[in-house]
DNA sequence: ACCTTTCGTCAGTTTATCTGACGATATATA
DNA sequence: TATATATCGTCAGATAAACTGACGAAAGGT
């Protein structure tokens, strides 16, 4: 059957994105699935990402990450009942709440931090140090333009 | 408050891929909503990347999208809806149709490809042609290692 | 002719987002 | 100070985009 895809190679610089984000994705995530945190999926990074060393308010997660506070709300309630997470009342506001990560969840963390380097350097091995050194500090130049594009 | 994040500054290689890849996104699917195709997002393309030039069977389209069937079901049943797609009885196999662009999904995948590489373009301006070529090289080899590996 | 596989669909679930409404609390103003 | 307004987090419900399991109809192999 003659039925090849119009855009299988006419990969677009979106399509490339795209490819090797979700690689980055699979990896990192397996492995930390592997080193015993399952239950933590890519979504949760909103959080972790986000938090601060001293906790952070719900609605400043929401606002960091760019959700709703209801989205926020949803992430956090997994991670809290999973033991990554426990909120505490604001004291200096009755309304809040600050949501804190616990030692589990401090190892969660630092275990994706260091996931990502090594996945990093996986893929510096397999493209060449030369090559990787200049995607990152492309990336970095166009995220730096888009952060000032706001 | 001191409530910074820890790892603001801290981008890992998956950070930089992620933010990048949304904005191209967010720049092609806000383009092509503007002119015309709002019902368009980006899910959808998982249709239009796999689509032969005659039509693809459900079952092809799932499988080069790396996902099930119903799932494909659920995106082809909203093209089609909008007038993207149309399908026909497969002639070969009383069981299967087959899935085939409309005049204006085939506009559709013509804007896409054409937003996608004016979305490029502007990267270029804002990155440099040499640093945004060093980019495109370093993601194709990147990805030329996923294939090979599977 | 029968068994097995494949095609697409039906039904139901999960994840990750959204909007709208609201009570409780905090802050600003008249 | 009393009141109006804004903000914090939650309740309820919707939608998008994936999943699993089961199944009838059709095809293919023995």
């Amino acid at each position: 059957m003659d039925d090849r895809p119009v855009t299988e190679q006419n990969r677009t610089l979106g399509a490339l994105l795209r490819l090797t984000y979700e690689a980055m994705q699979r990896e990192v995530y397996g492995a930390l699935a592997a080193r015993g945190f399952p239950e933590i999926r890519p979504a949760h990074s909103a959080v972790f990402r986000h938090i601060g060393p001293g906790g952070s308010r719900l609605t400043t997660l929401a606002e960091r990450a760019g959700m709703t506070k209801q989205s926020m709300a949803y992430l956090v309630e997994g991670l809290q009942a999973a033991g990554h997470l426990r909120s505490v009342p604001d004291p200096s506001d009755g309304r809040a709440r600050i949501v804190r990560l616990t030692a589990r969840g401090e190892a969660v963390l630092a275990a994706l931090l260091a996931l990502s380097g090594e996945a990093e350097a996986r893929v510096a091995e397999r493209i060449g140090e030369r090559r990787a050194g200049r995607l990152r500090r492309a990336l970095e130049h166009w995220v730096a333009e888009l952060d000032e594009a706001g």
